[in-house]
DNA sequence: CTTGACAGTGAACAAGTTTTCATAGAACAT
DNA sequence: ATGTTCTATGAAAACTTGTTCACTGTCAAG
């Protein structure tokens, strides 16, 4: 897949988290403020890059609809979305919904920042009358096989604040990842369970999608 | 909450189903055209009274916007059964879906018959009218240790026809058991995956519950 | 019989939203 | 130098979508 530019990549993330916190996508106007642009076309471009590169579908012509692609495995309420990160460490989502509420595709639910001290819960009382709901994502890659997550594993994420040493789902520059938190003092970091995987400091903007809370095996 | 009508439900459910299935909500007129309404009016009113009875939330000014409000009442989803099998080997159930279909209560695919090769798939088509469902169980005791499965965990328990060598939930002299299950020639046993537990050569009746297809690990 | 709630038609309007067109600077490889 | 790609502006066009208005029919309760 071809490489996305920065600006893509945070768009691309403002768009998943924005559904997952309001359970609809932005329309393009929504996406101009956020990134301050003063023409809309400025997104549109970057949509149009975004679809030409194959992570994003758009519908033409209909508001705020879109889809992340590739859709395989799309039968009803199974919305799968595969995302590819670099290398060995890709990790193939797919979203599966326990007690049968709606999910609006992407689960996501955290803001991105670049600080993590500062990140809080997303769901404000007021906004939300309910907890957020967990998800699994089916592990590729071997990055985690010393916590005895190994590929093909299925983890289930609870959204919430994550603690130090918690295992995290995690959108790193744009790439999602299972890996374990770190914090030290004010730096915060990502640290694989394989000796073989360096450490990842957020360089751009970090995002926890949530804590892995258990790990489901095939027998 | 005030009662939905026949066709609120409906409607409710259609978009409901669409954003399942396209990660977007459909417009007002996709509603139209799918319950061939002549006008759009006629889908503004049911989507108001929706809006009204507290069920759906729609963002003024937005397009392909809504929330969907938790229904708390009648929810069908979170089906939580305790079944409290004797002395230490009991297994607590918990049904648990993926997907967002409809959990029955216990799952009881197997007829009881003492020999297993006459087993067939309990499923008359006349009688049950879709697949049947995995459901989960909750692991108490330290049988299976050696097979990984430990005290605490929950396996998924999918119904079907074991094969030797399948762990399978069974219903062996009245109790229930995660055992290995052991087809020899003519005689069929289960076998504990610890040391420490003897074979357990059914005396009475064997009925498989289901085969354990997956096992969930708290992190 | 009348009233009121509910459900719907048909048309039109206003706002939201995507899309197109014309233009231009910066970075970068040829 | 020169062309290409990426990014962006600014405005306008074209389309989608939610919303309103006026009117009709049904059905059960009072």
């Amino acid at each position: 897949m071809e490489e996305l530019t920065k600006k893509q990549r945070a768009i691309l993330d403002y768009m998943k988290a924005h559904v997952a916190e309001h359970t609809y996508w932005p329309s393009i106007r929504d996406i101009q403020a956020k990134f301050r642009f003063a023409s809309t076309n400025a997104v549109f471009g970057h949509l149009q890059a975004l679809e030409r590169k194959g992570v994003l579908q758009r519908i033409p012509g209909a508001a705020r609809a879109y889809k992340i692609v590739p859709e395989v495995l799309g039968d009803t309420s199974e919305t799968v979305i595969r995302y590819e990160g670099p290398g060995d460490d890709a990790i193939a989502f797919e979203s599966v919904k326990f007690a049968g509420s709606i999910a609006a595709g992407f689960p996501d639910y955290t803001e991105s920042s670049g600080v993590l001290d500062s990140m809080q819960v997303p769901l404000a009382p007021s906004s939300r009358r309910r907890a957020p709901e967990s998800f699994a994502l089916r592990v590729r890659g071997d990055s985690m096989i010393d916590a005895d997550i190994n590929d093909g594993d299925t983890v289930i994420i609870e959204p919430g604040v994550p603690k130090h040493g918690d295992i995290v789902a995690a959108l790193i520059d744009g790439e999602t990842t299972l890996k374990r938190l770190i914090k030290q003092g004010s730096k915060v970091y990502l640290k694989a369970e394989n000796q073989n995987y360096p450490d990842l400091i957020p360089t751009n903007s970090l995002t926890i999608q949530g804590i892995a809370k258990s790990v489901m095996k095939r027998i």
